[in-house]
DNA sequence: ATAAAAAAAGATAAAAAACTCTTTTATTAT
DNA sequence: ATAATAAAAGAGTTTTTTATCTTTTTTTAT
């Protein structure tokens, strides 16, 4: 479905929120021990992130990503379409470049209430509400 | 969603369906062109459709591809488990290792959803159905 | 029997994705 | 000012996926 680097994406994302309480501030090192990816290749992606807006970060001592509350109203959504681009909302399922609407494919409209409701479940939930989540107690991100 | 030699397959599949009518046998050449696919590529995808029966072919002058009545049966579903293996019906979105129901992560109960109708939509519409389909002369194929 | 046709199989190459290492730049605390 | 810290940036490397090329085997028609 996602990319690897999408699923790193969407983990970091989660994590930071998580640990970047009051201003807290989180390093690549402590990011990429929590969701279990390789550092450097979660530190590009991060970067990306922060590129896009979709996070924030201070260099040097005492630094490190953390997500303000505007970060927090992303949905999994923002992070797809950062990461992965917005392939999964406009391609056919089997790769046909002429499909459309008027020019269908035999799967085209049983997979268009497919697509419909990922994107609604993409888009609705935040990271926020994954954060309210988490806090119950009831839900993890922990690989191993 | 699916990687590329399963959208061929797909395509493949369709494409032999459509062609192979009363016992007529399709060549790799014809395949290829007719799918948009390099040719050698397709190849192997259709070998490996026939060792694991979804697909019929014969070898020698006036052989090729063709799908006999149980193979017409053959639902998206089974090319897809055939080509990309079932990590689609039982892989966490996110990736997680460890989510399932008892260590759900934060997004396990609304892809659950997502995943049941995808794979309901997979496992309901036959090679046969797309045959009727693209009959009617309202659905397509063709990439060009 | 022989030649031709076509899939099967094997080997190689190119491109993309995933991952690693090194250097630079910005920030902070001393 | 200086040294230490941590992200940013740049430059590889490895692995996987996608694609191509060549040889072998099977089948058919002559």
């Amino acid at each position: 479905m996602f990319s690897k680097s999408c699923e790193y994406a969407i983990k970091a994302m989660i994590f930071v929120a998580q640990k970047s309480k009051d201003e807290n501030r989180i390093g690549v090192k402590e990011i990429a021990n929590g969701i279990d990816a390789p550092e450097h290749f979660i530190a590009k992606i991060l970067q990306d992130l922060g590129k896009k807006k979709l996070i924030n970060s201070v260099k040097g001592p005492n630094g490190g990503f953390y997500m303000d509350k505007t970060n927090l109203k992303s949905s999994i959504s923002d992070i797809v379409k950062a990461i992965d681009g917005d392939g999964i909302y406009k391609d056919c399922v089997i790769g046909l470049k002429l499909c459309s609407e008027k020019n269908p494919c035999p799967v085209h409209f049983e997979y268009k209430e497919i697509k419909k409701n990922l994107i609604k479940m993409l888009e609705e939930s935040t990271i926020a509400d994954f954060n309210e989540k988490l806090d119950t107690g009831k839900f993890f991100l922990k690989n191993k």
